[in-house]
DNA sequence: CATGAATGAGCATTCATTCAT
DNA sequence: GATGAATGAATGCTCATTCAT
């Protein structure tokens, strides 16, 4: 029974041991990506180097290369990553119920919740630069296109379900465009006015988006009931 | 006086000999900025390379050093000159007489003649990536500034010469940014669909502002008259 | 008692177990020699990286690195081996009985036979390349000169059991080194016309070593008897 | 008159700069490609690096690729001169007059000549070790061939004209190759024994070419007449 | 002992910038 | 003043080698 227990206790410390390993690589692997994002995001696809990122990572430049090999794919990795978090998040907030308009005012708190915890993931998604073409520059326009759709989902599901009038239908598309730029416009905004509270930047955005400018003129304000 | 006669031709010659060069050389400049402008909005910052900008110019190296100092002087030269032709385009551009309405339509009009005359220099301004940290970033964000403050102008003063009501007054700036986000997000989509007519472009634009989502919802479409 | 013979079993278990260990380290180690000629002989010192070798081993590399410490060590280890069983092999072919024509004869089979058999190895003695000066090419310097010695004594040997005449006998070194050469010439010709048969390819070295091109025009050919 | 003097003389002046400069350039890339030669023939192709024949040119890392574009080329620059100067040198020593003895005889003196001025090209071209799989070593093992070819010509030529009896007619390709591995061994004793006079050395080679083992057994030998 | 993971040092290549002409 | 040629400094990437387990 001893030995039984013995056995049991090296595979058990054995089986654990390649487990903590698996795990602090994945953990590594994470901190690779954090440092690239924020890499990245400040510094544009061609100034950030390899050496920055590791040395951000506190790791060394072939372990970088070890997980992601090479500078295309980490790139990829970190627009895919950011991509998949931001769907997650969108799908995780439970829209409000309501009318159209409490939806389109939960979907922007969720938005506005996501990019203020992952500012440096927004940036690279939806104010990255050029980058060299190539199959990477490919991939990331799909990415960004993906996700540009979701955001602009917010807009065009919400006047979808509350029935639109007349040609506007058709205009889905560009609207959905037009709903994404005013986002990144008053993203830009709050990053330069970072003390401007979140709330406000909502109020803002669902007024804006809401209301227009015809609405605001008229007084037709809107705010959150709570 | 066959000698004085010479002498005066020569200097005429000469004189008019330096007035060409200096003619010369100031389009040179100007060859060298278009070429410069059709570069960096394609490739962005860094990927954009001296050697690239000096041929697609007809103009060797040295020649762009001679007239612009720097790589970072030359691109802080392209994104004054878009910016300075921006601001000559929305100056000249008589806004329409008429309600608010029909000045932001003649200014959304006059925005889009503009994007479409000079795509790479709008490219510049508002969809250049990160630039590297230092005196550049500065100065080009400060360029970058004023140029949405002058587009955001046409909310804002559309807003304020209506009279607006309530506490919206204070959210002009914030208003302003989304409003050139707008802009950025409708004119990125008519780049993806060039077949798009400009004056459809310019109905989603109106349209998307003007009446908002909720105006859109209840049918408050707007059209121009003629 | 019963534990004694447990202890017994158990001593004997262990000790045939350290035997197997044993054997099986000297197979693995064989293995990665085996490995290694074919890598190095078909990349070249440089180009052949401790990571394929490993792979071809199917061992992970540091256990490469147990057995032979580094990659200078392993490329000695490889030609060391390749030299003695090129020693072994000229060794155990018993040379015909007859005249110095007959002996030199079965010493180009025995070569051939073994080039044969050991392509990988004739290539990394004889053809190649220059190494990284210090210890290591001047090790391996030393190996391929013993290497040559060895087979130059075929033609050296042949020419001193006949008694040979004249000043000739002073160049037996150059001579050595020529029937080297010789060698190294037709069996890159050799390889490159891989369905010449074995015995043409030693009909040819033995005529044009022997007649050389003087016999040859006059027809002093050379064929073996049976 | 003075004015067509002095047109005359700037243009001369000019042009004779820009000649300057080209033969400059020129003689640069030569030198460049001299220090390549020293480089590769010695470290082989991987271990020769850029830096090492940038300094050893005394010019810089860019001037080297700004001459050759990569190390493949420079590699490839390298054996092709080689090769030319290698044809040139066999093409304009006159052959002697005279029957095939002193034909081959005059041949193998120009060889060792050439060899004698251009060690590092000789080394390169036939000493030189595996190359990376690619389109260079495809472009060198045809450069190899070509001069593989025309030395093997010396024997083959010689042989023909002689009016060669027999089978041994249609073995010219392998004793072909079975004379340059000759030329090869004999020259690597050479290098090793740089105090052997160059006479000797091709009196060795025109004797074992020649005379044959058998030849020399009987006391066959070959000497210059003069 | 055998291994997965990590790293320091090195190499080919590019590019903004500057002279000699 | 305009140019061909040259360079210093950086960057992406690889590989022999070594530990923790």
């Amino acid at each position: 029974m001893s030995m039984t227990r013995t056995g049991e206790a090296a595979q058990a410390t054995t089986a654990a041991s390649f487990a903590d390993r698996r795990r602090l690589r994945a953990e590594r692997a994470e901190a690779v990506l954090d440092a690239a994002v924020a890499i990245f995001s400040t510094r544009g696809y061609h100034d950030a180097s390899m050496d920055a990122i590791a040395a951000r990572a506190g790791v060394s430049k072939p372990a970088v290369y070890s997980h992601y090999g090479s500078k295309d794919e980490l790139y990829v990795a970190c627009i895919e990553r950011a991509s998949g978090k931001f769907h997650d998040a969108l799908e995780a907030g439970v829209l409000a119920a309501g009318g159209p308009q409490e939806r389109m005012w939960s979907g922007i708190m969720i938005l506005l919740d996501h990019v203020e915890r992952e500012r440096g993931e927004w940036s690279m998604l939806f104010q990255g630069g050029a980058l060299p073409p190539g199959p990477v520059s490919v991939e990331v326009a799909g990415v960004r296109e993906r996700t540009t759709a979701l955001i602009a989902g917010l807009f065009t599901d919400t006047a979808e379900c509350a029935g639109i009038a007349g040609s506007a239908i058709d205009a889905m598309d560009p609207f959905g465009s037009a709903f994404v730029g005013t986002a990144e416009g008053l993203i830009r905004w709050w990053l330069d006015n970072a003390d401007a509270p979140k709330g406000s930047v909502a109020m803002y955005f669902m007024n804006y988006v809401w209301s227009g400018l015809g609405g605001l003129i008229e007084g037709r304000l809107w705010m959150p009931e709570d």
